[in-house]
DNA sequence: ATCAAATTTTGAATCTGATTCAATATGCGC
DNA sequence: GCGCATATTGAATCAGATTCAAAATTTGAT
């Protein structure tokens, strides 16, 4: 009876060791320098092996963006459980990323150059799906704190559906990730400490949007504050 | 005397022209499968001639999203000079980049590819530095209109720099791009007209960072004919 | 325990496409 | 027209992803 599903368990074990050992491999040369049979050879398996799992390397690159977004899942429905006010927890969505970027350095280098044409468009429909089913929940806990800031009278839609004011603060966040993480844009740019003016930008446009309550911008110290209450009472597992 | 100097302009139109070929052959094949021997082919000259131009693939690559920059940079220009509020020319570049999306749809994606740690670390720093120079005059036209914004009283800093104002829009554009041209990442969401949803969350961010005079969200039709008459009264010639 | 069928693993061979560079051609001043 | 310098050529090379026939292993029946 469980010998299928014991074989089952131990390609999967596999596959998660051939996504381990990609990820290493990217951390030490660089995803310009990965290179399957060092991946399979990593592994002590033949490269054959590994292409049992993933059809190309894209399908492979794919596939590590899928997996590396369980975390950063787990983060954002602790933030979402949290008892606190709506504002304050869609602010920690962003503090979530942010340790989570701190975490896993890697991590939106690879979901940005997964997500462009040539790797997206190489990888196989059903792991793009898998992809962006993993990726989902990020999506439904921020509606629902929509919903939520809807239903307490925090939040007036005007006019907007709930996907429609979701993809401000998702724009805002993909574009910060973006540019923080590519070498040379911010370089001459006088920016000091990024991921600080991230939280004051998202919390200026929630002001903008009418999120109540709405935050005083030049309060320096209450988003340090909230900051680190969010490290503290919610992400203290993740804090590192 | 002009012999080193029309050789100089032969070489350069060369170059243009490879650039050219580069640009029909990913509009007409994607991004996926350009191959260098088809841009050389394409032209009538000889790979071997190609990489006289570009030292790789990935060179050839950032030198055509740098070639691609200047246009948008016109179209910023001419906003930036535009007689209007500085408010109005703010939402002016977004608009800009609606018709330049419009016009050129495979430039973002090519632009997103290229800043890929794969292709921008691959590419020679002198083309790199190249590519940030052509794109440097959006960071200063933009700066100009902070400070010009700081001085009518447009804008308050807040203590902020007016390079780390100018992060904010420019996360939410390049999010908002980056989504918008990924294949299937907005597909399930709920999202009518992205491009007149930016213009409108640009509004609403500048409403946040307090940006005056500040617009009353609601007004769906003001935004309209600010998009229109930036259309008719600046972009004009960019309309297709 | 033994065997043959079925399944899995292997890695050398193949294939694709970028890149090189020795040979060839062209342009230049004399 | 000659010899040097420079530019062009494209077949050869190279890197690395991908395949697939052979070898190994597992399974289930006897």
């Amino acid at each position: 009876m469980g010998i299928r599903e014991r074989r089952q368990r131990e390609v999967a074990g596999r596959e998660q060791r051939f996504l381990g050992a990609a990820r290493d491999l990217i951390r030490q040369d660089g995803l310009l320098n990965l290179q399957m049979s060092k991946v399979a050879e990593k592994c002590d398996y033949a490269v054959g092996t590994l292409y049992q799992h993933f059809v190309s390397k894209e399908d492979l690159l794919v596939a590590l963006a899928t997996d590396e977004a369980q975390e950063r899942v787990d983060m954002f429905q602790r933030v979402h459980d949290w008892r606190a006010s709506t504002r304050e927890r869609m602010i920690g969505f962003a503090v979530a990323d942010m340790l989570y970027a701190r975490r896993n350095p890697g991590h939106f280098r690879l979901f940005q150059f997964a997500l462009t044409e040539v790797v997206w468009g190489a990888a196989p429909a059903s792991r793009r799906q898998a992809c962006l089913d993993a990726n989902a929940p990020l999506r439904q806990l921020t509606l629902a704190l929509i919903d939520e800031a809807v239903r307490k009278g925090d939040l007036d839609l005007r006019g907007l559906r709930p996907d429609e004011v979701c993809l401000a603060p998702w724009a805002m966040a993909f574009g910060m990730h973006s540019i923080m993480h590519t070498e040379g844009l911010l370089e001459h740019h006088e920016v000091r400490e990024p991921y600080h003016l991230m939280l004051r930008h998202l919390s200026e446009l929630l002001n903008g949007l009418g999120w109540k309550p709405l935050a005083d911008p030049m309060n320096h110290a209450a988003f340090d504050a909230l900051a680190e209450r969010i490290c503290k009472e919610v992400l203290h597992e993740y804090v590192c």
